[in-house]
DNA sequence: CATGAATGAGGATTCATTCAT
DNA sequence: TATGAATGAATCCTCATTCAT
């Protein structure tokens, strides 16, 4: 059956719910929330600044909104290459390669969620913390549990490595490059975690 | 002859100066920069709101104080523990060991210095990194390349490594509990690394 | 054809922007800029604080503004006034006609015209002097010069006549009666400074 | 019978008002009444901001104070020389060339007499006029109606004469040059009024 | 009298948000 | 829906003035 045609009012609309989210982006990236104009955002997104308000209810729900549409595709970008394989260090090396790669794809609204975690705002921390809740589950069930339950890697705490790996994770994706590379070689990371990890035997 | 003894005036001032400077802690740690409210940081001192530009020019060069207060006293505080041992190990033990005690011993100025390193203003990013230059010094030629001449670690790119730890370290610093505690077990954290670091044989 | 009328909207803008001119006139006028307040300029056109702002970037680009719109008209007056006659000495006495007529009739932005000359601000003062430029070579060459070599004029030097003619008229433009009156007689200025240059023989 | 010695304190007292007062000259000279930062002038005078609170109330009551010295000098300047005359002509060419000699010996609390008649505080433009009411008095009985009473000036209104000789006199102390010198030439002025006032015949 | 830390009213400016068109 | 003028709370900073030493 064929799925019914979007009506051309309702493209419309979200087209310009992108551009306005696209431009929320760049703002919030370079700027951080506080400092974020978001008249300009209106603006840089080709509207008048009144024009965000028809979209968004607040500049709040515009960060949030942000929030919840990058850390869907972020995550889902995650685990769909980590499913892909099962061997759990295998795994963990998708999972960062897959990430990295999310965000040299996408590093604005990358950047955005990095700001949010390291920011002040606790109310927009938690927010993005439990957006990316499922890599939690992730890392800790189908990858570093299972690693161990195998033989791969070293009796460490699990919750405790989960919280490391973000953490590097995260401070590896806060250090862009002027063009929005990571500043930090993904391969050296990824064999540092993997060496400090792995059984040595 | 002993030095005279400061006058009433100088230690009032410099009261008055340290009780700022702690109320701008609390403030940017809690608001970040931009948030922050100059005003209320006089206030919460037990000042008028005009009492601090007496002491600051302005909320940019308080902030830019407390960057520089805060990293002399922590950088000398690591500096001086590593510095009583020889050994790289125990030196980069030391390193972490003493510079999460810091963090706990001042958590609020430690707060602010990670907000400005993942914050969005670069002028006063650059700021910490210069005032923390030494920091990398240190690890680079007096840790991890001298534990690799020794034999003690593999043999990873020293300044790639440095990147990481440094990483890691702010990482672990930017996560505190309620009371101000580093909310990943520091040991954990230096197992991790040590682990990571050591040579496997 | 007749060009299309206006839309409403543009017709509201600039009656704003006419009413926070007038009021900037108002308060400039008495209270000079540095005593003048922004915001009471705003809510005494009838708009709230902010609404200035719209229409100016800041306090300077209101008096530039208004400087520059009153010395277009005031300038103008003159020289179509001047315009209409040859003869060197009524063209002084229209000079000064129109001047102490526009004066009269615009008593406010005049009053800031003045002073921006006698006020401690070289940068707005420098304004007013460019914005009347075309006054000072109309003195010189259309008027003083040539009453000269038509022989109704003494002698005279004509630039530092011409800087006596223009203090004596911005001098007389300084004092104001209550009602916005030229305070000196006009008719007796002139005739005192007609009676200066003419050729007595 | 000897004039009493001053004490020491008085002699310092004084020494130190009158620093007070020639740095006040040159601030409100340079800034007008309103930006003059009266801190500015203690510290200038090299003294700490407070000093000046212990020999003046107000800021407002050390312009007075400027204001009533200046145009006390310089108005017993003035008169002093007009006096050493009885001609009319002779009397005024001296008013101007005693007055100008004053300004240009005094540049600065002579400025803040121009900028308090042209500025917006009336009260203190009719402090001024009231401090130099004697010269328009000189001015009105002693010159111009002497000088027509002796045929030698034309008939004019002297009321009217007075006001446009102040007007030229003040909007001549108005424009000094960088270094403090009467920027229109006095000579070419006097010749101005003077020819303009002569009987021509 | 000189000092300078402390005070707090005042003022320019920003910007999220509303709403009539 | 898009627009952008109007709004006014919020905030940084200045500076005249006070007063304890």
């Amino acid at each position: 059956m064929a799925r019914p045609q979007r009506t051309t009012r309702e493209v419309t609309l979200n087209a310009t719910r992108e551009r306005l989210l696209q431009a929320a982006a760049a703002e919030f990236a370079t700027e951080g929330y506080t400092r974020a104009n978001i008249n300009r955002i209106s603006t840089e997104a080709g509207f008048a600044k009144g024009t965000i308000y028809n979209h968004f209810a607040s500049k709040r729900a515009l960060v949030q909104a942000l929030i919840d549409e990058t850390a869907a595709s972020h995550v889902s970008a995650i685990v769909t290459e980590v499913e892909q394989e099962v061997d759990p260090m295998k795994r963990l090396e998708r999972f960062f390669r897959a990430g990295f790669d999310f965000v040299e794809r996408h590093p604005k609204p990358s950047r955005v969620i990095v700001n949010m975690v390291y920011g002040p705002d606790e109310a927009l921390k938690n927010k993005v913390y439990k957006a990316y809740g499922r890599l939690f589950d992730l890392l800790t069930h189908d990858i570093i549990e299972a690693g161990i339950t195998q033989n791969q890697f070293r009796e460490v705490d699990p919750d405790v490595t989960v919280a490391m790996l973000m953490t590097i994770y995260l401070g590896s994706c806060s250090q862009l490059t002027a063009d929005g590379k990571i500043w930090l070689d993904p391969t050296h990371i990824m064999s540092f975690v993997l060496d400090g990890l792995r059984r040595c035997d």
